[in-house]
Formats: C-alpha cells, structure tokens, sequence
DNA sequence: ACTGATTGCTATATTACATAGCTGTTTATT
DNA sequence: AATAAACAGCTATGTAATATAGCAATCAGT
C-alpha cells in the first residue's frame, strides 16, 4: 500500500469532491444534450427574465468572451429569446422549449441534491453550505 | 438585485468553493512555474520513492494518457529521475532539484490550507472533510 | 462634445480531461 | 511451451471550461 500525502489535506479532497460531483451531474445533463454551464445559464435566465448576458455572466463568473458563443448555442437551439432592452443590450427570456428543457434540468438537480445530502449524514446542510460559502469568499481576497 | 436560484444548491456552492481554491492555489504554484496537476504528481513520487507512474495516476484519479505528456514534462525539467523496473514500468524518483521543489510546494501548499481552514470557522476540519470525503465517495457509484 | 466605461463579440491559447488505438511486456491459462 | 489476457507507457485527437487581447457600437457623466 502507497503513501497517500493528500489524505488529509482540505484542498485536495474539495476538489476532488467537487469533480466527482460535477461529473455525475455532468452526465444527468447530457441526457439533456446539457452541459453544466449551459444548463445553470437556462436557470438564471429563468429566475430572472429580461436578465441581461453581461449580468449573467457576472453572476455565475462566466466572461463575456465566453457567454457570447453559450448564449448563441442557446438561441441557435431554440430555447431562449433575445429582445434588445437598449442599443447594446439583449433581455433574456426563457421560450416554451426553454421552459419545458429548465423543467426538466430541475429535475435532475433535484435527485443529485439529494445524493449529496446524504453524503453529509450527520452534518446539516445549512452547516457545510455556510462553510462552502465562506471558502468561496475568502479565495476572492 | 437578481435572484439567485443557486443561494441554497450544495453542488453549485462545492463547485464555487472548488473552482476559487484551486485558482488561488494555482496562483501560488505559478510562482514555482507549476500547475496544480504537476505539483501533486510531485509529492506523490516524493511520498512514494520508486512509485510507478501507473500507480501515481490511479491514485490521483488521472489517466495514463494524460500521465505520459506530465511526467515527460518533469523529466524535461530535470526534477524527476526514471529507472526501469522491469520492461515496461518506470520508477519514479525525485532528484536534488525536484526535492527542492517539493520542499517549495510544501510551503505554498500550507500556507493554502491554513487559509481554507480559517474559512471553516466552528466547523472542525475533521468533520467537513469527513464529509467531502463521503461525497467523493458516493459520486463514484 | 468628449472621455471613459459598458456590452457583446471574435479569435485564440491554456488547462484538464476524455477516447481510441498502438507497441511491447508481463502474467495467466490451456 | 504456446497462446491469450492484462498491463504499462505512449501518440493522436477531441471536448469543455477558462483566460487574454482586441474591436465596434453604445451609453453615462462631466
């Protein structure tokens, strides 16, 4: 048996947790013809319609230079609608199909929630989620 | 202001918590003109002296075909040595050079989880790593 | 009216990871 | 001993997310 040097290392096991997660829900989303990215777009654009591209982007930490070609796939794919709010603005708006495609994305997070809820066991969730959260925050320094 | 249909998602908060630290830690290793996945390859041989390079990336979740190009860019380097073990297998060493270098990783490496322990607060460490280690865990079934 | 910031975009490079397929070597089976 | 199966290392190639640099059009504040 090896050495395991990052057997108690916090980083290491995050991110190994957080790919292996991404990965399942990677593969519940392609059943959906859904990358992750593209699908957690369609659920911002749902929860808030009218929503501008650059404030999207802000929001989920995507670039402009990479909403750009994600929200002409979108649009290209028939799922979401482009009104110009301004001369260089576009409001964003979920269309029938998008509606029925974020019903179905919603689903799938749903059943990968609840896989790793129950990963936790005994530590509540609002615990671990609070953790995250400040780990985020505190990297951005 | 938006709503924010991700504020209560376990998975997309792991994944933001993942994707910060390991930018931060990536900044740091770029300082050693590193990149994350070398760093680690790095310290496994250092843990494991003699390691075969099979061995490092079953354990590091990495596949052979991405393990070739890696090791032969530290043995480009001049950090790593490669003895046949047999026809087919290499064991990997480090050399002066790469001991130093690992002794670099090693600081760059706690000075980062010193950070992310900080972002734990009252959660043990013990305790929130039980957990992503549950979570990778889970994912791989 | 002008300056500077913002928006959306193209082109391109990097990093990590994946599959397919190849050669040679070792191990297991008959 | 001969053959089959598994393994180690490798090349070539494709995909996804991300990054930088730069551009044209538009908008806001002085």
């Amino acid at each position: 048996m090896k050495a395991d040097p990052f057997k108690n290392n916090l980083g290491y096991n995050l991110r190994r947790a957080s790919t292996a997660s991404m990965s399942r829900l990677a593969g519940q989303f392609a059943r959906l013809d859904l990358r992750p990215t593209e699908a957690s777009v369609l659920l911002m654009i749902e929860a808030n319609p009218g929503i501008r591209q650059s404030e999207v982007g802000r929001m989920l930490g995507i670039r402009s230079a990479n909403m750009a070609p994600l929200i002409g796939r979108l649009d290209d794919r028939g799922l979401i609608e482009r009104e110009p709010v301004d001369g260089r603005s576009h409001g964003l708006s979920l269309n029938a199909s998008g509606a029925e495609t974020v019903a179905a994305i919603k689903d799938e997070i749903a059943s990968h929630e609840a896989l790793v809820r129950d990963a936790l066991g005994d530590l509540p969730e609002d615990v671990f989620m609070a953790a995250l959260k400040r780990i985020w925050k505190q990297m951005e320094d």
